[in-house]
DNA sequence: ATCCTATCCTGGCTGC
DNA sequence: TGCAGCCAGGATAGGA
C-alpha cells in the first residue's frame, strides 16, 4: 500500500533514469486504466507518445512527470500498483508500458486495477484538493492546531483524508497514532496543545523514518523500481501487530475498525 | 460537517 | 485437497 514514504522512495529512484528520457511507444492494457483523457486508449498512447520526459515529482500520494509540451502525466498506484524497470509481475498483471528511445522500459503493474493513469494539460483537477505536505516547512504544529479546530469526527478518518493532509495512508496513520499516545478514535477537536504537538512531532518523525527504510514492503506488495523491498516493516509498532507486546509496554496490540479501516493500537499507551 | 455504505478488484486466507 | 466465501484497502460517490 504504497503512501508518501514509499511514493517519495518511487520518485527519488526513478528520476535519474527517467528524467531527461524520450517516450518512444506505451502500451496499456485496457480502457479503465487511463483516468484521463477518460478511458481513452488512443488518445492517451497518442498524446504521450514521443514526449520528453522533463521533472518527475510527488504530490501526497501521486506521481507527477513535467512533459515537454507543457502536459502531464500522473500515475497513482493506489492499493497493489508499481512500477519498475524490469518484468516483476505476473503479465497479465500489466497495466502498461513505456518505451523510452533508449531502450529501457518502464512497466506498471497492478494486480488489483485500481491504479490509474492520467494526461492532462492542467493538473489541478486531479491535485488541486490536496491538503498539506506532512514534510514540508509549512506543516507545523500551528497549522495542524488549526486542522484539528472544529473537527469533530474522529482523529483516525481526519488523518486518513487526503484534502487535510496529503499522503498518509492507512499504516502511517497506525503508527503514528501510536507513537503520539493518542487513540484513533478522539474527537479530534479535543486534543491539547501538548497533544497536538506530539501528533505533529509524530506525523514527521513517522514519515521521516520510513522513508530513510525506503518505505514499507508489507507483505511485499510494495517494490522498488529496481526490485528491491523497503526496511520500515521491521520497524512497525502495531500495524500488522494485533496480538502481539506492545514495545512499550508488553500488553498486546488491538486490532479494531475506525471508520471502515483496519486499526491497530495498544489499549494502555493509548488510552481514549 | 460527519458518518455510513457501496463500488472498484484480486490474491490470499479461513473454514468446511 | 478443493472450493466457496470473505476480507483488505485508497479513493470517491451517494445517501442519511
Amino acid at each position: 500500500m504504497p503512501e508518501l514514504p514509499e511514493v517519495e522512495t518511487i520518485v527519488r529512484e526513478l528520476r535519474p533514469h527517467v528524467e531527461g528520457q524520450r517516450v518512444q511507444t506505451i502500451y496499456v492494457d485496457r480502457p479503465r486504466t487511463v483516468a484521463a483523457p477518460p478511458e481513452d486508449i488512443t488518445r492517451f498512447v497518442q498524446e504521450g507518445s514521443g514526449r520528453r520526459w522533463e521533472r518527475i515529482w510527488r504530490r501526497g500520494k501521486f506521481i507527477l512527470v513535467d512533459l515537454d509540451n507543457d502536459t502531464h502525466l500522473i500515475v497513482h498506484l493506489r492499493m497493489s500498483g508499481r512500477l519498475v524497470f524490469k518484468p516483476l509481475g505476473r503479465p497479465q498483471h500489466l497495466r502498461a508500458r513505456f518505451d523510452f528511445t533508449d531502450g529501457s522500459t518502464l512497466y506498471f503493474y497492478d494486480p488489483r486495477r485500481f491504479g490509474r493513469l492520467w494526461l492532462v494539460g492542467d493538473p489541478t483537477p486531479v491535485i488541486g484538493e490536496l491538503g498539506t505536505e506532512p514534510l514540508s516547512d509549512e506543516f507545523t504544529a500551528k497549522v495542524l492546531a488549526a486542522l484539528l479546530r472544529g473537527r469533530r469526527g474522529m482523529l483516525k478518518p481526519l488523518l486518513l483524508d487526503q484534502r487535510v493532509i496529503a499522503g498518509l495512508g492507512n499504516i502511517y496513520v497506525d503508527e503514528t497514532l501510536f507513537r503520539a499516545g493518542l487513540h484513533p478514535q478522539r474527537q479530534a477537536n479535543t486534543l491539547s496543545a501538548e497533544e497536538i504537538d506530539r501528533l505533529h512531532n509524530a506525523i514527521r518523525t513517522v514519515l521521516t523514518q520510513a522513508l530513510a527504510q525506503h518505505g514499507t514492503s508489507f507483505d511485499a506488495v510494495f517494490v522498488r523500481p529496481e526490485g528491491e523491498l523497503g526496511r520500515q516493516q521491521e520497524g512497525l509498532s502495531v500495524y500488522g501487530q494485533a496480538g502481539l507486546p506492545c514495545t512499550q509496554c508488553g500488553t498486546p496490540i488491538q486490532r479494531i475498525v475506525v471508520g471502515g479501516r483496519g486499526t491497530h493500537l495498544c489499549p494502555h499507551c493509548q488510552a481514549r
